[in-house]
DNA sequence: AGCACGCCGACT
DNA sequence: GTCGGCGTGCTC
């Protein structure tokens, strides 16, 4: 008896086993009953054992595919992504499916209706039909195939189909060979000497795997030598995979491509539609298409013949999943690339540490861009002392004497501030009371122009209480401040200054931020406030001064990897700033001035920065020295996940020495979301694979543990917000 | 994750 | 009297 091991896309560690009685090959999907239910499963493996009872093993209801949804490369990294994350496999595996692929949709492009002949149609004799002219021609037209579609109006098909003389058919759409007339458009920039080596490195390599790192600061021209590369790459008739951060995809990037690729470019970006997720999918898998440029998930698109794989901005944290399975797609593209053979592009102009750190040990190759396209002169950068000056929502008197410098030459200027909203804290004035997410335990933030409070964490708005719940007062006061709050500071300041304030709150729209880019990009005196978001792709040529409000929040973060954080942003937005006429200034407002890290980012840069940071890593055992497992537990109750994850920790004291390191259990960083208690439980080991091990020991225990279940718990490999 | 079963509290 | 809250257990 055949038994068919099946994952289904549910939070369990195991495989379901089902009789199996006809042909089927690994890989394929199939509907199962599983409970009272039945479920979309994939097949893993097929044999001719299971542990389960084989009385008791329920069959096979349908087999969906005719063949192996995914190509080899796919399987083996899904199938080592399950064992390296520790994650259940069915979940792994759907996450990699487009959703309708996961609701069972044959995997096969929509057929390309037509009309055809019945029968009926093919023998009848013309003349019977000449009453009905029209509907004569179109039957000849039919046989003699030569008919167009359209040029019949759809009553005379309805009365042919009536007569049961034509039907509809699905044919699938021809085959696209987009290699036969495939070219380029000459690039209208000349290549300096350095892009020119890059070039000819990476290509050295030849289809072969192999990391480069193209660091390239600012305005090198990294995005050149990508499109020279993948030039080559399919003119070899191979696809192409580009990974964007999710601020990445803008339109510029994307015309970019386009315009230079005579080839079909596929986009996955997070508004489209599940069909059109699924074309994708399949155009890749059929090697339809030449390129495909996405964000995180589109790692997992299927390729005919993939050549290139290409990562930029590779430090940006939005390549780890932050929910459910907690996958880098940076981490696990290398690992596509070395099954599939071929080289891959990691590019920053602040590389992460954990990439310095491979590149100094020469696993990945390095490739520097030093130069800046055109004679951008660099901006000349400086720290204020803000000790003891009064702020204006938090803006320093020096400070505002630059902006108005910079406006008055008719520059534009860009200040940093990351936090959303008016202030972050409404505290009662009589009895410091202060209005708290009662989900989250955490302050509201005060939004003046929505007259609301908004829990940061969760999201939740509610109305500005009329008076402190505790004493009654009605003195509530706003405390802190925030980018909204800035603005209208800005606004009081500069009363005749255009200023537009880039956060989450005023680009909720797609279109909103085009439309604001494109009028800053019109020039002349302009303020831009914003977040973080501000600071990612975007290019602002007249921008000669950027603030940096509030440097400390960064320096000083429980984090470890705040201060890693904070020097990438302030290194991509010095670098912008200025161009060749106008020579660029950042300001950084501090209480630290004497920080030593922030005097080596910006008297040294960035790479001085890293080798220091690096350092004090490699003293410390943190990442990349060590590695690091977070297990996360929550309960509605605030017992259950403490004992739960004390039980881990427990367990694993009495199991393995002291060189497993232990954190907690300890709350987490945000110890209370959404009405749920959160805890976690950090593990940390100096061998890989030593820490792999224990992971899979420990999880065939807690799966016995009745604690288990009592609790929502997950386990998050490299995690990079403990 | 779903889904059912089961046991207690506040309603037409 | 029931409706429904969520704790617990199970899925080949």
């Amino acid at each position: 008896m055949l038994i068919a091991h099946v994952a289904l896309p549910v939070p369990l560690y195991q495989l379901f086993d089902y009789t199996l009685t006809t042909q089927a090959e690994i890989g394929m999907r199939v509907k199962v009953p599983f409970g009272k239910r039945e479920m979309i499963g994939i097949i893993v493996k097929i044999d001719q054992q299971t542990t389960f009872d084989i009385e008791n093993l329920k069959p096979i209801i349908e087999i969906i595919d005719t063949k192996n949804l995914f190509p080899q490369p796919v399987w083996q990294l899904l199938n080592w992504a399950t064992s390296y994350y520790h994650f259940p496999i069915g979940e792994v595996i759907f996450h990699a499916m487009p959703i309708l692929l996961r609701q069972g949709r044959p995997a096969i492009k929509d057929g390309i209706k037509h009309w055809q002949l019945t029968p009926k149609g093919q023998q009848i004799d013309l003349n019977l039909l000449s009453r009905t002219p029209k509907q004569k021609l179109l039957i000849s037209s039919l046989r003699n195939n030569c008919l167009n579609e359209s040029e019949f109006n759809s009553n005379i098909y309805q009365e042919l189909q009536k007569k049961q003389l034509i039907e509809i058919v699905y044919r699938q759409p021809d085959k696209i060979c987009w290699h036969t007339n495939y070219s380029t458009n000459k690039a209208t920039i000349q290549l300096n000497h350095e892009q020119l080596n890059a070039i000819t490195t990476i290509n050295k390599q030849n289809k072969q795997f192999g990391v480069f790192l193209l660091d390239g600061i600012t305005g090198s021209g990294k995005t050149e030598v990508y499109l020279n590369i993948i030039s080559d790459v399919l003119a070899q008739g191979k696809q192409a995979l580009v990974l964007v951060p999710e601020i990445g995809l803008t339109p510029q990037t994307i015309k970019r491509f386009k315009q230079r690729f005579n080839a079909p470019i596929d986009i996955l970006h997070s508004n489209l539609t599940d069909k059109e997720r699924f074309e994708v999918w399949l155009r890749s898998k059929a090697g339809d298409n030449a390129i495909v440029v996405g964000t995180r998930s589109a790692l997992f698109t299927p390729f005919q013949d993939l050549g290139i794989i290409i990562i930029d901005e590779e430090h940006d944290s939005s390549y780890k999943q932050q929910e459910g399975w907690r996958y880098n797609a940076r981490d696990l593209a290398i690992i596509r690339a070395k099954i599939e053979n071929i080289p891959i592009v990691l590019g920053s102009a602040t590389p992460s540490l954990e990439t310095i750190n491979n590149a100094q040990s020469h696993k990945y190759q390095q490739i520097k861009l030093t130069q800046r396209a055109g004679n951008a002169r660099l901006a000349k950068q400086s720290i204020l002392d803000i000790r003891g000056m009064v702020l204006a929502s938090g803006l320093s008197q020096p400070l505002i004497a630059q902006i108005k410098e910079h406006l008055d030459n008719n520059n534009q200027v860009m200040l940093f501030l990351n936090r959303r909203g008016f202030a972050p804290l409404i505290i009662c004035h009589d009895c410091g009371w202060i209005a708290e997410c009662p989900r989250c335990d955490r302050p509201y933030t005060f939004h003046k122009k929505q007259n609301r409070l908004i829990c940061h964490y969760c999201d939740t708005p509610r109305d500005i209480p009329q008076q402190c719940p505790k004493c009654g007062s009605t003195q509530l006061l706003p405390i802190g401040f925030g980018t909204e709050q800035l603005e209208k500071q800005l606004n009081i300041l500069f009363p005749n200054i255009k200023i537009t304030r880039i956060d989450r709150d005023t680009i909720t729209k797609k279109e909103a931020l085009n439309t604001y880019l494109h009028d800053i990009q019109e020039g002349g005196a302009h303020i831009l406030v914003g977040t973080q978001i501000l600071a990612k792709g975007h290019h602002f040529p007249d921008v000669t001064l950027v603030g940096i409000v509030d440097v400390d929040g960064a320096l000083f973060s429980s984090d470890f990897r705040a201060t890693e954080r904070f020097a990438q942003i302030y290194t991509q937005v010095s670098g912008r700033a200025g161009r060749e006429a106008k020579a660029g200034e950042v300001i950084l407002q501090t209480y630290h001035p004497e920080h030593p890290l922030l005097n080596i980012l910006l008297t040294q840069g960035y790479q001085a920065f890293a080798k220091q940071t690096l350092q004090e890593r490699k003293q410390t055992l943190l990442p990349p020295f060590s590695y690091q497992v977070l297990i996360r537990a929550a309960d509605r109750n605030n017992q259950q996940a403490p004992k739960f994850l004390q039980r881990i920790h427990d367990w694993l004291k009495a199991n393995y020495d002291q060189n497993l390191w232990q954190l907690g259990p300890m709350p987490a960083s945000q110890p209370k979301k959404a009405g749920y208690n959160r805890w976690q439980l950090l593990l940390q080991h100096s061998n890989r694979q030593l820490l792999q091990q224990i992971l899979d020991n420990l999880l065939m225990n807690i799966t016995q543990w009745n604690e288990a279940s009592k609790v929502r718990w997950n386990i998050d490999v490299d995690p990079i917000d403990n």
